[in-house]
DNA sequence: CATTGCGATGTCATTCGCTGCCATCACTCT
DNA sequence: AGAGTGATGGCAGCGAATGACATCGCAATG
C-alpha cells in the first residue's frame, strides 16, 4: 500500500511490490489472485464474521433490523483502524479498477447477507432487498466515518444512516 | 457477444473479435476501452435518459417516488430487448470481471441518480440512500424480468419490488 | 542419522491485454 | 491539384497473469 500511495496504483508494477516485499513476482501471485486483491485482504473474514453475527441474533428481529444489529456489532472492530482505512480508501478512490473490485466485494457481502436472512425465514425478495439496503447503509456510513476527523464512531454513523433510511423509504404516496 | 457465448469470455481473444468484425485489434481498442466494455455499450445513454426523465418529473414527488417513476418510464424502452438482455446476462453471469464492470456501471447510475435528486432539493443523505435503494430495486427487478418467460413486463417487476421495499424498510422496532 | 515426503519459493517461458507511435488511406474543402 | 482531417492498419513494447519444472527448507519416520 505504501507503493500504491507513493507512485499511484497503475504506476506500480508487481515486480516492484515483490522486490520491496523481498520475494519474487511469482510468489506474489500465489498469495493474491491479482494486483488489486492486495487491498482487499480480509474481506472474506469480514463476510464470515457478518454472517455468524447475523446467525447469533434473535430470530424475532425483522430482517432489516437484524442487518442493522449485525453491522453495529461489526462496526466496533473497525474503530481502531480508521487511519489505515483512510489511506486505503484514498488509493481505491483514485483508481476505477479498484473501485470495481470494492463493489464486487460489497456485492458478495450483500449476497451472503441475503442468504443469512433467508436462513432466518425471510422470503427471497425481502432478504435481497434488506441485504441491499443494509449494505448500502454500511457503505455510506463507512465513507462518512473515514472522512470524519475521528470524533464520531462508525457505529454511530451506521445508526444514523439506518434511521434516515427508514424515513426515506417511507416515501410519499 | 456471439464469440463470448461460443467460447466463453476469457477464452475469447481480442484478435478473434477483431477478425470476426473485419477489423484490426488496434481499431477495436479505439472503440472500446477494454475487452469488457463491449457488453456495456449504451450504458452512458441509459444514464443520460434516466437523469433527464428524473428532471422532467414534478418536484412535488418524494425522492424515492421520483426514482420509482423514472425507472418505470425507462423500463418501457427495454421490453422489446428481453432476449438480447438474456444472452448478455448469461455471459456476464459466468465471469467475475464482467460482474465487476456491471456493478460499477450500476454505481455510476446510482451516483448520477443521487445527483439528480439533490438538484430536486433532496439532502445529501436522502439523495444517496434513495438512489441506492432505487437502483437496487431496478437491479433485482431486471434480473427477475430477464429470467422470466416474458409474460410479465419489466415495469411490473419494478413496481412490485418498490412496493416490497417500502414494507421491508418499515421494519420492526 | 539418513531418507523420504511435502509445502513454499524461485526460475523460465509464454500468452494476452493494452498502449504509443507512425504510416497510410479515404474523403472533403478550398 | 493540394492541403487538411479523421479513421484505420502495422508494429513494437510493457506489464499482468499463468503453467511447468526445479529447488530449498523442514519435519516426520524408520
Amino acid at each position: 500500500m505504501d507503493l500504491y500511495i507513493e507512485r499511484g496504483f497503475d504506476q506500480t508494477t508487481v515486480a516492484q511490490i515483490a522486490q520491496r516485499a523481498g520475494l519474487t513476482e511469482r510468489t506474489f501471485f500465489r498469495y493474491f489472485a491479482d494486483k488489486r486483491e492486495v487491498l482487499f485482504w480480509g474481506s472474506a473474514t469480514l463476510q464470515e464474521l457478518l454472517v455468524e453475527t447475523l446467525e447469533g441474533l434473535p430470530p424475532s428481529l425483522a430482517p432489516i433490523d437484524a442487518v442493522a444489529g449485525a453491522l453495529d456489532v461489526i462496526a466496533h472492530g473497525f474503530e481502531e483502524r480508521r487511519v489505515f482505512a483512510l489511506r486505503r480508501q484514498s488509493v481505491i478512490a483514485s483508481n476505477p479498477e479498484l473501485q470495481e473490485r470494492e463493489l464486487i466485494k460489497l456485492e458478495s457481502l450483500t449476497v451472503a447477507t441475503a442468504q443469512a436472512l433467508r436462513s432466518r425465514g425471510a422470503s427471497d425478495l425481502v432478504a435481497t432487498l434488506s441485504a441491499h439496503a443494509g449494505i448500502a447503509v454500511f457503505k455510506v456510513a463507512f465513507e462518512q466515518w473515514v472522512k470524519d476527523d475521528g470524533q464520531i464512531t462508525l457505529a454511530q454513523f451506521i445508526t444514523a444512516s439506518f434511521t434516515e433510511l427508514k424515513s426515506v423509504s417511507a416515501g410519499g404516496s
